[in-house]
DNA sequence: CCGGCTTTGTAACAAATTGCTGCACGGCGC
DNA sequence: GCGCCGTGCAGCAATTTGTTACAAAGCCGG
């Protein structure tokens, strides 16, 4: 994974919530908080997040069926949180699809510990889940997501910087959809935005000049006032050639 | 990972050793025990164990080092165990290649979920190759693991250092895969990367002069900005020979 | 132990990338 | 038209990365 990862804790306690947004921050963790199952899982389709961490007691929906929930799209990181340890066997028992547990009460560190033991295992087995399709095509284009390159409609290699490469990612993930700026800005460098920050119009306006074949009319990334940019050509996966 | 799997126990305490074995046995697993890390790597060699269980404190090599010796070789799934909390960080902060750890006294059903947990997820990734082949290829190259041999695609051979050899191997085992420069330092030189370390720069450097085309525009060797490196070919194994 | 060779870490500088700021432009409500 | 707001983008500065030079450390044959 990259530099700073996306934590979403879930619980309703809000002394928990403080204490660990706190806790976690100072280990170069980001964390955004959801109250409930339902939160969760609309957090989790807003924010680009790495790692759950999740309450099994919860209003509503509680933590064994927001699991379920969450497996059904999503192979996210799962570490569950509950108080009462009979529950442990349960859990893992159980193919709920969690990744890990920990009992309450529990040392901070150890959280830490384990979100970064989590991680490095998803990154471990980060290969095959992401995309089914390594390539995609758009409006002529063609990227391949493996290699990381971008080629024109005539063939030419276009060089992308890791920052275009990752929003164009982002849109190519996101097609004919409304992304907002905070959106685009988590996605593509996973932080939160600023107050006066305009670093995503500068990325568009980047990337603009590489794809579009008019920069001024722009017919890809399209702007949608008070909101963000939306990319409005057709994504197809393509199939590999034939190279084996 | 169904039928009954093969667990090593590496603790010197010989009442751990009993209670362990009786306990797992319960549990539908077969168990061996090392009193040391010497012991452990004979054991396994000897045998096909299925996951380590590793005791920190140890007689003579003591469970960190024995567990990076074992990664060395093999990546059979590893446990490690602790009776002070504060190690816990060190297991899993460093990059030692544990997949999960405890801190004594643990409840022994604990032990067993936390064993069902690992094996699973094992499973799970067990689709590249266990015995890594001792030559692959990638984009017209051939690289034999053995010999420590470059081949350029004209067949003709590039000596390479042994730093730039590991640094080329640490890129085979994950290729298509954004590797951190710490992981990156930890895997070629087997420390951790100080402040303004740049070595791991250089050494990309050094390698991309050697194996890509045209070094100035990396196809193999991609940067990742604020990230790291990636390895972007294809990677197969390649047949031995048939001299066998 | 010496002298020449290779390897490798570090420092220094060059190039690339990116965030930020200021200003221009265009749409919208009045 | 006028002011206001949101967006596009050039220019600049800060950060990150690429490359080279150099020195220290290791290696080897004598």
């Amino acid at each position: 994974m990259t530099g700073t990862c996306h934590i979403l804790i879930v619980d309703d306690e809000l002394e928990i919530q403080r204490l660990t947004k706190r806790f976690l921050g100072q280990y170069d963790l980001r964390v955004s908080v959801a109250g409930s199952g339902d939160e969760a899982l609309k957090a989790l389709q807003e924010w680009n997040i790495d790692l759950v961490v999740l309450d099994v007691m919860l209003p509503g929906m509680d933590g064994f069926e927001t699991c379920r929930m969450i497996r059904r799209t999503s192979r996210v990181p799962i570490i569950m949180v509950t108080a009462v340890r009979d529950d442990a066997d349960r859990i893992m028992g159980l193919e709920l699809g969690a990744d890990d547990y920990m009992t309450k009460p529990f040392n901070p560190r150890e959280l830490v510990a384990r979100i970064r033991a989590v991680l490095r295992r998803a990154a471990d087995r980060a290969q095959g889940g992401d995309v089914p399709g390594t390539r995609v095509g758009f409006d002529g284009w063609s990227l391949d997501l493996e290699r990381r390159e971008l080629r024109a409609p005539d063939g030419s290699l276009v060089t992308l910087s890791s920052g275009e490469f990752a929003m164009l990612q982002a849109f190519i993930r996101n097609p004919k959809t409304p992304l907002r700026r905070e959106q685009l800005c988590d996605m593509v460098q996973g932080r939160e935005q600023g107050a006066f920050d305009r670093s995503v119009d500068v990325q568009v306006s980047r990337l603009r000049r590489k794809v579009e074949a008019d920069p001024n009319r722009p017919a890809l990334i399209k702007t949608i006032r008070n909101v963000g940019y939306q990319f409005c050509a057709d994504v197809q996966p393509i199939a590999e050639s034939v190279t084996r």
